[in-house]
DNA sequence: TTATAAAATTGTAATCATTACAAACTTGAA
DNA sequence: TTCAAGTTTGTAATGATTACAATTTTATAA
């Protein structure tokens, strides 16, 4: 709580009941979760919440730079307090989204290759789908997504 | 015409007159188009063309592998004839889409990382957001996106 | 403490891309 | 020519996100 709140004031963002409510949420559950996850787990404890805040919120956050949208799920946005660089793994079957390292060099090339250079590059996401560990399949059958 | 329909072939598509102007327009327009701006520039053509249509061929082509689909704009899907590995970036102001090359060696990571060998990867996306040349920012004024 | 303005929250309604679905049309093989 | 499978079409439904105005909370200063 203590800590949700100067975590919250590094990125100049002021607490509220809510905004650490969503915070400390996002910290404590690393698994990518969208709007109506937040909602659902919230709700109970804070039951004058609504899902319009919960928007408001998370597009604070992302635009002070305290947690990063994920848009690798086409349905909806999914959060992620963890902001360092690293790639997004989506299962097309079971849905997980698991984090990948990615090596530094392939994070650096966009700051340093001469060819990027006329653009002011703020924000990288790399996202990669296919079939997770439990979910493989053989090349033959392809149904879902 | 007939190329295209070549083209279709070699993805196993079977050619229609939709299909083949869906594809032809993806191929001489490589500006990652969304559903509506190939609708708007097809249905005068083809006026009898329905808007389902466009959905279901790009899901036919992107399944196939024929077309790739750039998550990259929250507000809408959209298309690449390009199917060679490269990234994107999208300007936060002008939000035009712009490709970029991305060595090999990044792309390589995925395949050859130990780290990845209990997950079957079938698609890889890049994409970068920022500023263009054109639309260059002082990092003071933070408004659009 | 009280008054007041600014900021934050809330609920409802609107937007709009995408999908579901069933009817109509095309195509190609028997 | 017939028939079934595959395609296309239009309309209606879905559902995430946003717009907006009213209410509540917070911070500030008298």
């Amino acid at each position: 709580m203590e800590y949700t709140k100067e975590y919250l004031a590094e990125f100049g963002i002021k607490p509220s009941i809510q905004r650490i409510a969503v915070m400390k949420y996002l910290l404590n559950h690393k698994t990518h979760p969208n709007v109506d996850e937040i909602y659902m787990a919230l709700h109970s404890t804070i039951p004058t919440l609504s899902k319009t805040t919960i928007y408001n919120t998370l597009s604070l956050f992302v635009e002070s730079g305290a947690v990063s949208s994920i848009n690798i799920d086409k349905r909806n946005i999914r959060y992620d307090a963890d902001i360092k660089p690293h790639a997004h793994f989506r299962c097309k079957n079971c849905h997980i989204i698991i984090d990948l390292p990615v090596p530094n060099v392939c994070h650096e090339v966009f700051s340093i290759s001469d060819i990027y250079k006329d653009l002011q590059i703020q924000d990288v996401e790399i996202s990669l789908t296919g079939y997770c560990q439990h979910c493989q399949k053989d090349e033959l059958s392809e149904t879902e997504e």
